[in-house]
RNA sequence: GGCACCGUGGCCGAGUGGCUAGGCAGAGGUCUGCAAAACCUUGUACAGCAGUUCGAAUCUGCUCGGUGCCUCCA
């Protein structure tokens, strides 16, 4: 018997707005699509933001007993600045600007992408394939569309023919907008477009002379839309239709309405069932933005290397901290957000530091298997991680208050636990013990002040206190702070 | 302008028609040679104004403030 047999998960379905009990296609089985990133540039802390929600959720998933098939995009054919004709592609533009390949624009900025999600403790999908991978999947969509006369070739471009496709369906389902209103609402343009109405969008677009990145197709040499390439990678990975769709609220319109429309023009029904939205992560109140500026990257955070930190701050407090707010919610990053979230991380490893040496009893003084329960509640309520943050902290006291023998816990209940505590805060959460990695990394110098903790004790036995606190004091000022506790003194560093 | 969303105690953030998370900070206490650290205890807050209700922070309306999408974006 697996966990989901037993478990009812509620998802937050973007599509009709309302919490919905999840109930995969295939019984024990489920398929998850998520828009990766486009790999011009640096990843930053809003893009990791999302990217950490279905990481999360993936990790739920599998906790529960799934077998999960995560598939996670890699865009790295270059889309254009904006919908008239005279935008530039954006990896070209880096590949001019920096006087490389777009190839290369695209391998850097892979690398880092991996790089820093690896820091972060992140699962990797089952499968991250990229759009340049999969352009003849992208051609035959476009092609099958163009047959049953959806799209329509001007130019060398292919544009999908939304005033058509909405006359038999409903364009606009997933982000609550009518047609009228966007015909009412579009923004001129500045360039003069060929496509027949401004809604329309490019399936294939013609590439110009000096343009780089361009494959041969049936319309000419050119280059494929940006919404085309998930619909070809999901359906490729996942089929017709899967489970579960995520990615950031900002491509809920258009790119994943014009996703619902590829694919019923092809294949004439729905191609997923429960879509997903995390909400953006704000600095200064503002959204997170590569275009703008406004951002914070993650190695920013790790070295302390930004003019709005005080400090430098672990991977894993960094994810803590996400993770104290839902996934739905906008969340804004500060310092003092940070240091609180640190301070209560610090608080919740040391629990779990406690829980080998507690003391068994005959009996519990709580109810070990409600928390528990209440703990997959939190999860199975849409993945609410601030909730189960909560229990973990209320175990947290239990913890301590054993540790102080203001309560008790029996054997059994201490397995329960141990495991549970594990099982949420590692697997699920995906946090990470960084006091125990510390250690490791730096044994010299955790042997170095061992010695002069023992020296310092020396010297209160004898209660020569002007040595011993001159040794506490100045390891203080060079940022090693001694904790004077009934086992014995310990040490950490800021 | 259109379509959504949000406004919670000093700060960050959950939640929700009556039982009213959690973290940080603050206050009190335990411990300590003194400290620090750690631990324990402690807070009825939900933008404003009306309305519905036995009862609303939670539902409705209006006002004010903020954000996202409508162009590439996580």
């Amino acid at each position: 018997m697996q966990l989901y047999q037993s478990q009812e998960l509620k998802i937050y379905n973007s599509l009709t707005g309302k919490k919905e009990i999840f109930k995969s296609i295939n019984e024990g089985y489920v398929g998850m699509y998520v828009c990766g990133p486009t790999v011009y540039s640096y990843v930053h802390l809003g893009n990791v933001r999302t990217f950490m929600s279905f990481d999360v959720i993936f990790r739920y998933l599998k906790h529960l007993g799934y077998k999960v098939r995560y598939v996670r995009n890699i865009t790295d054919a270059g889309h254009l600045e904006n919908d008239a004709d005279e935008g530039e592609d954006r990896i070209a533009k880096k590949a001019r600007l920096e006087q490389i390949e777009p190839m290369e624009v695209v391998q850097r900025y892979t690398v880092d992408f991996h790089t820093i999600l690896q820091k972060f403790n992140f699962l990797p999908p089952s499968i991250e394939p990229t759009a340049t991978g999969h352009i003849i999947e992208q051609i035959e969509i476009i092609k099958d569309i163009v047959d049953k006369g959806l799209a329509y070739e001007i130019n060398g471009s292919v544009y999908f023919d939304v005033l058509k496709f909405n006359e038999t369906n409903n364009y606009g389902i997933l982000s609550g907008r009518n047609i009228e209103d966007l015909i009412h609402n579009t923004r001129v343009l500045s360039g003069q477009s060929e496509k027949k109405n401004p809604q329309d969008f490019a399936l294939w677009k013609k590439a110009e002379p000096q343009h780089i990145m361009r494959w041969p197709s049936p319309w000419g040499d050119g280059f494929p839309g940006w919404h085309l390439e998930c619909t070809a990678m999901s359906t490729k990975y996942l089929g017709e239709q899967f489970d579960i769709h995520g990615g950031g609220m900002d491509l809920k319109f258009p790119h994943h309405e014009c996703e619902i429309a590829q694919a019923e023009a092809c294949n004439g029904h729905s191609p997923v069932n429960y879509w997903m939205h995390a909400n953006m992560l704000t600095l200064n109140g503002k959204k997170m933005a590569k275009s703008t500026g406004n951002n914070i990257l993650p190695g920013e955070i790790f070295s302390g290397n930004n003019a709005i930190l005080s400090k430098a701050f672990a991977p894993s407090v960094v994810r803590f901290f996400i993770l104290q707010a839902h996934y739905r919610s906008i969340f804004d990053f500060s310092n003092d957000a940070l240091l609180a979230s640190e301070k209560g991380f610090n608080k919740l490893m040391d629990a779990l530091h406690c829980l080998d040496g507690l003391n068994i009893s005959d009996s519990s003084s709580f109810d070990i298997n409600a928390w528990k329960d209440n703990c997959y509640a939190a999860m199975n309520d849409d993945f609410n991680t601030p909730i189960l943050i909560s229990h973990l902290f209320e175990a947290v006291k239990h913890i301590n208050q054993i540790k102080d023998n203001k309560a008790t816990i029996n054997s059994d209940d201490l397995e329960v636990l141990k495991s549970t505590m594990h099982a949420f805060i590692f697997d699920v959460l995906g946090l990470v013990d960084t006091v125990t990695t510390d250690n490791n990394d730096s044994n010299t110098l955790s042997n170095v002040i061992e010695l002069l903790i023992n020296l310092r004790a020396e010297a209160r036995a004898n209660k020569d206190f002007a040595t011993s606190d001159k040794i506490r004091d100045e390891l203080l000022a060079m940022g090693v702070q001694l904790k004077d506790g009934k086992e014995g003194t310990t040490f950490s560093l800021s």
